[in-house]
DNA sequence: TCTCCTATGTTGGAATTCCAACAACTGTTT
DNA sequence: AAACAGTTGTTGGAATTCCAACATAGGAGA
């Protein structure tokens, strides 16, 4: 059990909270550490949703099935990154995803309604925590109105720029470096690598772009396209 | 001020709080209410994201500029909504957005480090306002999940097909009604209802589905089309 | 009933994307 | 240098989407 306090200090999830204070905190949470074997389920659809989980080894995936058993992979967990907590503070009565472990794994379980109410007068490191989560919430949160208003864009090429213009911005410059390559960038994007490679090449003849590798430049040209 | 209370308490960020416990707790949170006149802003984009609004009159709009300023909406707030929770609890520095009154409006500000940190122990509704913008938040994060998960297919009729089967699985039978508009439902995912309507007319030729309206009904012939 | 209005469905050609196959470039290893 | 693997760019035809224009249906009100 203590083999993991390294880890977990170091999980956004107990960001701020000391080694020492761990095994006092883990107590009053009720925290709970399984093993589970590759290919396992950590928890199954339909288990009440007050569950917030930890991966400390291995590795898990995050999965729904739809109305006819078709199964979408929604996320992969490496060890440090926790789960479970948008489906328990959404106020859902059951979990609507499955997770199972893709290796065998270590994860540390935690009851989110304790998390939430208990004893806030008494724990220090408990206003902390709820802080941890509503950061990586709202963090997410922002992750992903970014990327639905990439892949609003109609086309390929103002998918791209909408990145890039972005891009430049939150770096406030118009040269920068975006942190993934091609085919990572154009899955995240929505689009077809090879399309957007193409795009790129149209933006670089216009001299509206220049690039290489990871590294983009904009030309101040742009108003509306 | 007293004028409001009755807003306030149908607001999803004050659930479960009373209307008599309304005043002492907006003054624990500093709250200040403000006026806002058509076109003006509440807050600019570059102001220390530490605010969270509530619409109390008018509407707002919250939109964002990228590098060559071209601007975008990310969303419209009628009265009883919040907006800025997630720029603030994410940590950031400063508000990445802009707001504006879209009408004359009066609109409620807090503080939000005071909701996150001070006194949780002798304001009871301290931690209730902590858990609704915690369910909040981690609901827009589940919305912001399915959205992604449709608009990730490829066609149209892909991005339909998810949307539908996960309606179907949501109301729990392949007979449903869907919350919206065809043109609504286009925009959603990210399609043309024109090319969405032709989908959906070939489905029902195929035999796959039945719609009138806003009423879909799906055949049990689906594995993975 | 008739008219108006809105929501929805249909259609055809232009624009774009998709996909596979291949070419060019880069860095690493032998 | 040569061989190799991985990333990026190019291309052409098939598939799909986009867009505008129009058709149809149903409801509300005169």
């Amino acid at each position: 059990m203590e083999q993991y306090f390294s880890i977990l200090v170091q999980c956004p999830l107990f960001s701020g909270i000391e080694q020492e204070d761990m095994k006092a905190m883990l107590k009053c949470l009720g925290g709970k550490f399984i093993s589970v074997s590759k290919g396992d389920p950590v928890f199954l659809e339909g288990t009440p949703a007050q569950l917030v989980g930890v991966v400390l080894s291995g590795g898990v995936q995050v999965v729904q099935d739809d109305y006819y058993g078709n199964r979408s992979v929604l996320s992969i967990l490496q060890p440090g990154e926790s789960f479970g907590e948008a489906f328990s503070c959404a106020g859902l009565e059951n979990m609507p995803v499955s997770v199972f472990a893709m290796k065998d794994s270590q994860v540390l379980l935690l009851n989110c309604g304790r998390i939430l109410t208990l004893c806030s007068h008494t724990c220090h490191f408990h206003s902390l925590l709820i802080q941890n989560i509503l950061k990586g919430l709202a963090q997410k949160n922002l992750a992903f109105t970014q990327k639905v208003r990439y892949m609003s864009q109609k086309t390929t090429k103002e998918k791209l720029l909408a990145y890039l213009f972005d891009q430049a911005k939150q770096q406030g410059s118009a040269e920068f470096v975006v942190p993934c390559e091609r085919q990572a960038l154009a899955d995240y994007l929505g689009v077809e690598r090879t399309a957007m490679s193409a795009e790129i090449s149209k933006l670089k003849k216009a001299g509206l772009l220049d690039t290489k590798g990871s590294w983009f430049c904009l030309k101040h040209v742009y108003q509306n396209n």
